[in-house]
DNA sequence: CTGATTTTGTACAGATCAGTAAAGAACATG
DNA sequence: CATGTTCTTTACTGATCTGTACAAAATCAG
């Protein structure tokens, strides 16, 4: 009961989202916030209680929406290391195409704000397990099927292509697209 | 002539260096400066300029002292590989030991403040440049001397080994030793 | 319609922000 | 000692910050 909310949930949530991907914790006002999302203080601060916790859902919102075309191009069918290669030649030209070089948000996170609060070093914590599991997974079929040819463990690879893909989203930020299409053979030679 | 500065200007530099380095640029105050340094505000505007002009000094500062290590370990004697383990290894343990976590502050201004000033996105850039340089000299001398065993173009290795390290830092914000110990080890597995 | 409940908009609070103005202090030169 | 120059200190500016108080508006239950 009571007056009905004005708002999509979701939509508000992927307006904040962008604005905190976009400049970053320290450097998003509320007064940003109102603006992207339309709504005033008073919504703002009833709905999601203040900016820290808005910034938490946010990331979880991320979790939620953009890492799904990392499944998507993970879980294509075909070579294990076509599948790699197709991710992160994707990310360069999202990266690059980006004016913005926003990156990748649970890395601006882990860097920028995971030291301010626990809450954040634990929504990265996990956002980088997660990932590495993804990869593991895909790494272990490989080995399998007796594509890959390294017979390392994969947590190993894993972490070490993880490693080079977070790199890659890091030196997306002010490099050029050859010296990031390097990288991924470079990565891809490992497995 | 005139009134002699009370303060030495190489510790005011490291000082302002160490504080933006814990916090980044937007979460540090003028005060938090102010503070760090021992100065008043009225000196410190007077002896560099201004917030931003002193977060580019301090860039500088970091540049020509912290990248000091590197150099060093990097220019031990002894197998290529060796140098390069010792580098990840040094800066895992830089990392972990470190309650802040500030990883590397070339990186962090990468993430959160290239966007913002053209500036400091040129900073990455060269600090990047200058680190994909080393490595490349660095693995074109063990090809030259038999001891690498890839034949791929030294810049390729470079920049993907660069990533990997790179990534290394960014996975040192939150997590634990034992996952970048593997990560050591795929990197090297590509030379 | 009345009353309870929730959202909305506005106004405001107190703190902090980056930066400046100006006066006094410390030196060098003459 | 007198003067000019630079640095230091303090006080202050106007803007912006996050968060809150509160009344008006919009709904539902009875």
């Amino acid at each position: 009961m009571g007056r009905p909310r004005e708002f999509d949930h979701g939509e508000v949530l992927a307006a904040a989202m962008r604005t905190f991907w976009a400049k970053g914790y320290e450097a998003t006002s509320t007064q940003d916030l109102c603006e992207a999302t339309g709504l005033g203080r008073g919504s703002l601060y009833n709905a999601f209680g203040g900016k820290q916790q808005l910034y938490e859902a946010a990331l979880r919102h991320y979790a939620d929406v953009e890492f799904q075309p990392v499944l998507d191009i993970l879980g294509r069918p075909g070579p294990v290391k076509d599948r790699f290669r197709g991710l992160m030649i994707w990310v360069i030209d999202l990266d690059l195409d980006d004016p913005g070089r926003r990156g990748c948000m649970a890395i601006n996170c882990a860097v920028d704000a995971a030291g301010r609060t626990d809450a954040v070093a634990d929504f990265a914590r996990r956002e980088f397990e997660r990932t590495e599991g993804l990869f593991r997974d895909l790494i272990a079929l490989g080995q399998r099927t007796g594509e890959l040819g390294s017979d390392r463990p994969p947590v190993q690879l894993a972490r070490s292509l993880q490693s080079t893909y977070y790199g890659l989203r890091v030196l997306g930020k002010v490099r050029d697209r050859e010296s990031l299409l390097d990288v991924v053979e470079g990565a891809l030679a490992v497995l």
